[in-house]
DNA sequence: ATTGAAACTTGATCGTT
DNA sequence: AACGATCAAGTTTCAAT
């Protein structure tokens, strides 16, 4: 794992590709060396798939933190707030829900320290009460295709229009 | 939206491919038309780019609920436990956290009904405490791609080894 | 380990139904 | 709208570095 190595993931994360010919196109490493890295990040586990699902504890990032955070209610607030959130390096999710002025946050980071750091990072956020977080011990699921958690027939009797 | 767009994007998201051969393959539908109902449901908004992301609404999932829930401790129950709430029509993501024994759920719905009879299939799992649920109003964020939620500099310097 | 060029496979297009 | 045949474009391989 190396820069180059990197560049190439971010560039299939970025861009929304996976395909060496695109790679090229974003990062001016040769399709054949592209064809390369990729099979070696295969092998070594750390993309899956044709769609370049990534393990998060091969690539590093190994703990999982999901917050509650709390707002103040204003006009308007949940948006900047919200976008704010996002913004913390490391936060992966970001729900607005009903109810209080309240935020669910996911994210990755590499170890304790930084977990710290992002939590504060919350708290620092202008219009920011409180907030409550837990790490994760373990990841039971997480599907990237929602269509995936639906049976057939459930999906279809609620989209198909007949 | 038939049963064919259907049959179509099950197969991308179940067998994690994008491309017109390989869904041929899975099921059956011949590669030009598959191309051609790609293409529609790009026109539709309902797959977004080339590693086909979908959109929710679009699919008429348009209630995300976040869940905790509250399990007894016991031995190798939240293995267990954790495969139950998987297992419910809709969940997409679960959680089992530090602490108490208690899980995050996040599932998706295509109505309030459905929504309704989410929770009580939790409630109705062995071991299971109590839930509590909120409604999201909005999805601030959902990068599918954790690598994306670092700068360059800060993965580098957690992931290689020099 | 990297790369340019060759060989091969696949995706996209077109015309017919 | 569906699809078989065709063509363009891509991926994979390979030999040289």
């Amino acid at each position: 794992m190396d820069k180059k190595d990197i560049k190439i993931l971010q560039a299939i994360a970025e861009e929304g590709i996976n395909s060496p010919e695109k790679i090229e196109e974003c990062t001016d490493i040769p399709k054949s060396t592209v064809h390369y890295r990729l099979n070696q990040l295969r092998e070594q586990g750390i993309i899956k798939n044709d769609i370049c699902d990534m393990d998060l504890s091969e690539l590093g990032l190994s703990i999982t933190v999901i917050s509650e955070v709390y707002a103040e209610f204003g006009e308007g607030y949940h948006e900047t707030v919200g976008e704010e959130l996002a913004e913390v390096e490391g936060v992966n999710q970001v729900y607005f829900t009903m109810g209080d002025t309240d935020f669910i946050v996911i994210a990755n980071v590499t170890d304790r320290a930084m977990a710290e750091s992002l939590v504060s990072d919350y708290e620092s956020i202008d219009k920011i009460d409180r907030t409550s977080s837990r790490f994760v011990i373990t990841r039971v699921k997480n599907e990237s295709h929602p269509i995936n958690d639906f049976g057939a027939d459930t999906l279809a009797d609620a989209l198909i229009e007949e």
